[in-house]
DNA sequence: AAAAATTTATACCATTTGGTATATTTGTTT
DNA sequence: AAACAAATATACCAAATGGTATAAATTTTT
């Protein structure tokens, strides 16, 4: 049985997580919470524990919406290689995607934790490298399926990709361009055909 | 001559622009600047209108050193081809240089001012198109020169480059990790030498 | 339906926010 | 050195900050 602050909660973060991605943490204030939502701080409050609390679960959820998406998206093809090109072919609508959650929660939340929010910054970087292995396994699966070159440093180049892909997403979002999404990805579909396809 | 008030200024400029650079404007307070400073609310009020106009000089600020760098460094060579593999050069040390700074300011002040102060975001747009002008420049002049392919788009590479290189640095900062420079800056060097070069 | 437990709203707290008016100090001219 | 101008410090402002105690309302259990 799910109760009712279960409910809420779920509905404060859902109304919250677009502002925290928007403006970052320490931007975001109280009223702006109680006002997005149409809430009191007594209900807020009732149910996280703080401020932080509440920004940590409001990013957990903006990137489960991409990562959820990502693997939609992924469930298209079974083989490794084709799952890399969905990959690149997830962030061709991902300005408009993303935009819907207020920005990129990875590269917002990157930057603005940085140097304000420890807690929310390990969050960022642990989703990263959680991703970052997915993308390495992708490719050790390619390996040992013979379709990936053997000489292929999976670790590396799960670096790169994912590198590549945030900087087109900074620089879309920051220069109001998509084209820049476009770029990055034709330069990553040539490196896999180039330097991973057997 | 220059005026007291001018010095004072510019020495206020100096100790809060890497405070600027790391917290976000916002997230920025009075009080964070004057005890960076040593001074009090009347020094500060009495050298700019407002918070916002103390921002923006310190983000011109920071990117000019960024940019002074870039220059010095690229006045090593007059071939515009190796002008261009000097700032891939640049980025090598672009993690310890730019931490001096508080981070990146161009990607700091990106994501940061987005959706919080359009100004300061406009700010930034316009030195990310100026220097990728000056990215395209340079390749123009290889193609009259005669180094560098005919066929290149040099405002295509510039965005190329600038994006590959703020995505390198945005995964720096994020995973405190300078591996992602190095990996992007051998993809570039690769990526002049197969497609530009003649 | 009554009682108990949970959830939300209200009213409050000290502290901090960006900004200003004015007093005081400092630097510059005469 | 006196008079003037410029720059800085002090004291203040209303409004907003994150957070809490408690009262009111709503669920849930009995």
């Amino acid at each position: 049985m799910i109760s009712k602050s279960e409910k809420t909660a779920k509905y404060i973060i859902e109304k919250v997580a677009p502002l925290f991605n928007q403006k970052g943490y320490a931007a975001t204030s109280m009223s702006d919470l109680t006002t997005a939502t149409g809430l009191t701080k007594g209900a807020i409050y009732g149910n996280f524990q703080n401020k932080e609390e509440l920004a940590i679960k409001s990013f957990n959820f903006s990137v489960n919406q991409v990562l959820k998406s990502i693997s939609t998206h992924q469930n298209k093809n079974k083989s490794p290689l084709q799952k890399l090109y969905l990959i690149t072919d997830f962030y061709k609508n991902y300005y408009n995607f993303s935009k819907k959650l207020g920005g990129c929660p990875i590269l917002n939340n990157g930057v603005d934790a940085k140097n304000q929010n420890t807690n929310l910054h390990n969050e960022v970087v642990l989703i990263i490298n959680k991703t970052q292995t997915n993308i390495a396994k992708l490719i050790e699966q390619g390996i040992k399926n013979g379709v990936i070159k053997r000489t292929v440093n999976s670790k590396k180049f799960a670096k790169r990709l994912y590198s590549h892909i945030q900087g087109a997403v900074f620089m879309a979002f920051t220069m109001n361009e998509t084209n820049y999404l476009d770029i990055a990805i034709e330069d990553m579909n040539l490196i896999i055909k180039n330097e991973l396809e057997n």
